[in-house]
DNA sequence: TATTGTTATACTCTATAACTATA
DNA sequence: TATAGTTATAGAGTATAACAATA
């Protein structure tokens, strides 16, 4: 009987997580999804073009044209490790900060309009969750 | 104050809706996520694919190829509509139902076998989220 | 030999524009 | 003329395979 709820749960929840996914997403502009993510990445700490493929369940060659275009945009920097020549370390420029925290601002924007439609209760429920469900996925190996 | 704090909830709570979001998204195999889409789509009410293309924000010839991919995997029939010869209406067949039932199925796997995991509390409350974050999608236009 | 990264080429999903058929 | 749908063509992001440089 716990089961049938729980299965039921996971497939609102999931429902509910995607739909809010998909309309946040229309909401960043001037920078592509995949460029955000490894802006973002980068933003944690610097990466090599390998790392960053394996976080992002891409092939090399993927990434390596992804990198290259962010590099010719001017949001990150490329330098060479200093003892494996092979590799380079990627890291954010100004303008690359810059261009995050403004993509972060468009997408917030449409979630927090909402959030202030809701009453304070929903809120606080909204921010149990969010914790809940950030401990869900950082549970993962990856 | 409440601003900073509802600022605050945006962000943590958008994120978590998104992480959630790509980690269901890689576990559905088989069928991919515009196919996905439609099929659930039809399975609320018989569609024409113009109407898919604006419930989708995708062009009508996306639209266009995407219906056709879907009928000849023999997962939709398209029949004539009776006064208007121009339009066909979109139907799942029994294997697009089947199709869909076997792919929400490895969707919700991972959700399930995160919420086993939980609390009891901790599901009462993304219980109580689920039902907001879908009150918050569903206020829009769309 | 193994690893990091790049280039060559092709596939998928998308779009705009041009077209056919029906209203 | 207007609308529903299709086909032609092109762009963006991805993949595999072949390659270059370094370990």
């Amino acid at each position: 009987m716990a089961r049938v709820t729980q299965a039921k749960l996971a497939y609102e929840l999931r429902v509910a997580c995607m739909r809010i996914a998909r309309k946040v997403r229309y909401e960043g502009s001037g920078l592509a999804p995949h460029l955000f993510t490894i802006l973002a990445q980068v933003e944690k700490q610097p990466r090599t073009a390998t790392e960053l493929a394996a976080a992002e369940q891409v092939s090399a060659a993927s990434m390596s044209r992804t990198v290259v275009e962010l590099e010719q945009r001017g949001l990150i920097t490329r330098v060479r490790h200093e003892s494996d020549g092979r590799t380079r370390l990627i890291s954010l420029t100004g303008a690359g900060h810059r261009e995050l925290a403004e993509n972060r601002r468009q997408r917030d924007t449409w979630m927090r309009d909402r959030l202030a439609a809701c009453s304070p209760a929903e809120r606080a429920v909204l921010s149990e969750a969010a914790a809940i469900l950030d401990r869900m996925v950082c549970g993962d190996a990856r």
